[in-house]
DNA sequence: AGGGTTTGATAAACCGGTATAGCTCCCGAA
DNA sequence: TTCGGGAGCTATACCGGTTTATCAAACCCT
């Protein structure tokens, strides 16, 4: 037989289909024997539950999507993702969900799959990253009342459940470390604007500037591109007064600043200090290591694939869970100025 | 209505369930006025099939899974992997098939999740990356009957359908243009041996060897990770004839390389020519920009996936498609020995 | 004109589960 | 002694499609 059924088990069992899904689902209408001796045919014949039919009947289909908008050319520098997905993936094996990935251009491709995955009931729910300001996919997900989680942000005036770090403190951490060490000048290659936790980090500058007594603390945007993140820094160390100490928003763009350090005979940490906001693989690999902020994001993952299982059960649920605040590791990128 | 099903079609268009079915799938058994007039009024209603209902009916369930086996801390500096990702999804996005990703810790997890797969009728099929030699997921794939492609290497013995570059001409080109630049001493730091591609390298560089009067060329294996392939470059460069050009099997073992020579006092290229099997951006971030072989990866995944929905189409199929030659991009890192 | 084939459609079975109404015992309380 | 009620199980409808058997009407040929 190839593949046993539930008719299959129950005719071998002689006791009906639905004692059998008594039995296989642990819920009450079948004794203990009955139920045991159910349970050790199905094992026996090797039964495993047709997800399509499942699925069909009740109506969650086990199954959870994550769609990344973002050119695929930028993509996969990073281990960011790759680590978001395994903790993702961790958090769901629990119950055996399965996760559906999608790497699409742009936002607005990224709703078309959410509707198309809502109206052919392919997903439970699913987990936003990147997440933007006034982001439109929030009233989206709203509109086909679809069970989500965003990460790293809150989910727009508490609509959608949440799992964040706190990008602020975070910050604040790196520019009060660069002032203690006697940094005056400090400049921030940040990233994109629209996203959220760019802006909370450009704040997070701006406001601590003041306070620790800095002479100047830009946030020059960029596109996260190594690109333009060489860009600025070779623009940033051509000033007359240019800044001892440089934080970058990911590690791509730390790396690349470091190489126009270099290229300039700016020393580094002698006479440049840089900190990456991003920690990886990437950072380490340099010389001098940089000095990062590491998080934990195989955690983060996990996290989100908890939340979004506890909305999947009970949609009216808004559930805003903080992690673990991320750590500043120091490396040999910074210093105190010279 | 929130989501319309065929019968509320069938109802509104005054037909049977059947006769909307056929319409809808464009086969034969209604007139082609009543299938238009179905056809405007489900594209009015906006009905998308459901696809766990279909998935019970027909035994397709139009998605396809991949598994990584790598621990999640290796991954995600590659570049390769999101864009193959990217690649299979753009090859099955026109058939709105979706793709089912797992990263897992080891083989037999992996061969696991296919068993599973398989009796939860999850997907269609399956892709296979990092073939290794004597690959125990062939057999299982070939004893499940699921349909496979191979990517990166044969399908052992012709089995499966597979998705190749020749990584033997690759290896070649770069030893040749080594040799040309006028060195002698080449060394080659290469992955783990239980890969295939591993494997096909080794063997290209030493069967060149003779050919290009080469006075040595080892080949050393590590498992990938940058710190054995940074020990295994200060290995060879503390020999007392130490070799002036060497070959990494990936980019971020390049990488660590190139910090190992600049550690040492080695300058590349002045010293030291360094190549890099595999390209991305980690190879163009550093000083001095690192010669590398780049593949289309990208193109590579949408093949696989095109070969894949042949064979599941059709499981008497087997291709093995080889992909467009990788070519070599010369960059900085590569010059004559002094 | 009559018998056979084609066309266009329908009703019903089916896929493999889940959910529910209902039936039969059996036990305890009135 | 009877009745209520719960435990244990069966029968059946149902989820939303696909597929097949069936059938009436039209069409075709000699």
């Amino acid at each position: 037989m190839a593949r046993p059924t539930i008719a299959d088990i129950a005719q071998r069992a002689g006791v009906s289909k639905g004692a059998v899904s008594f039995a296989l689902n642990g819920r009450p209408g079948v004794s203990e024997a009955t139920r045991e001796r159910i349970l050790r045919i199905a094992e026996q014949m090797a039964w495993r539950p047709h997800s399509a039919a499942r699925a069909l009947g009740a109506s969650r289909v086990d199954s959870v999507g994550m769609v990344i908008a973002r050119p695929a050319r930028t993509l996969g520098v990073e281990p960011f993702f790759a680590h978001l997905l395994s903790g993702v993936q961790s958090g769901l094996s629990a119950e055996s969900i399965s996760l559906q990935l999608l790497i699409v251009e742009d936002t607005e491709a990224e709703i078309e799959v959410y509707r198309r995955w809502n109206s052919e009931h392919r997903v439970d729910g699913v987990i936003l990253v990147d997440l933007t300001v006034r982001d439109p996919r929030i009233d989206e997900l709203k509109a086909l009342e679809m069970p989500a989680v965003v990460i790293g942000g809150r989910g727009g005036k508490g609509q959608l459940a949440s799992v964040w770090a706190d990008d602020r403190d975070a910050m604040l951490t790196i520019v009060e470390y660069l002032a203690a060490l006697g940094h005056r000048r400090i400049a921030h290659v940040a990233g994109t604007p629209v996203f959220q936790h760019t802006q909370r980090r450009i704040r997070a500058v701006r406001d601590a500037a003041p306070r620790l007594g800095l002479l100047d603390a830009p946030s020059l945007t960029t596109d996260f591109s190594d690109a333009e993140g060489a860009a600025t820094t070779r623009r940033l160390l051509a000033q007359a007064d240019r800044p001892t100490a440089i934080v970058y928003d990911s590690d791509v763009m730390a790396v690349a600043g470091l190489g126009v350090a270099m290229e300039m005979g700016v020393s580094v940490p002698g006479d440049l200090s840089i900190v990456a906001f991003d920690d990886s693989i990437l950072t380490q690999l340099m010389h001098p290591a940089l000095t990062a902020m590491s998080r934990d994001t195989f955690d983060f993952g996990r996290q989100a694939a908890e939340v979004l299982l506890e909305v999947i059960a009970d949609p009216a649920t808004v559930v805003n869970r903080r992690t673990a605040d991320p750590v500043l590791t120091v490396r040999e990128s910074t210093a105190p100025p010279s």
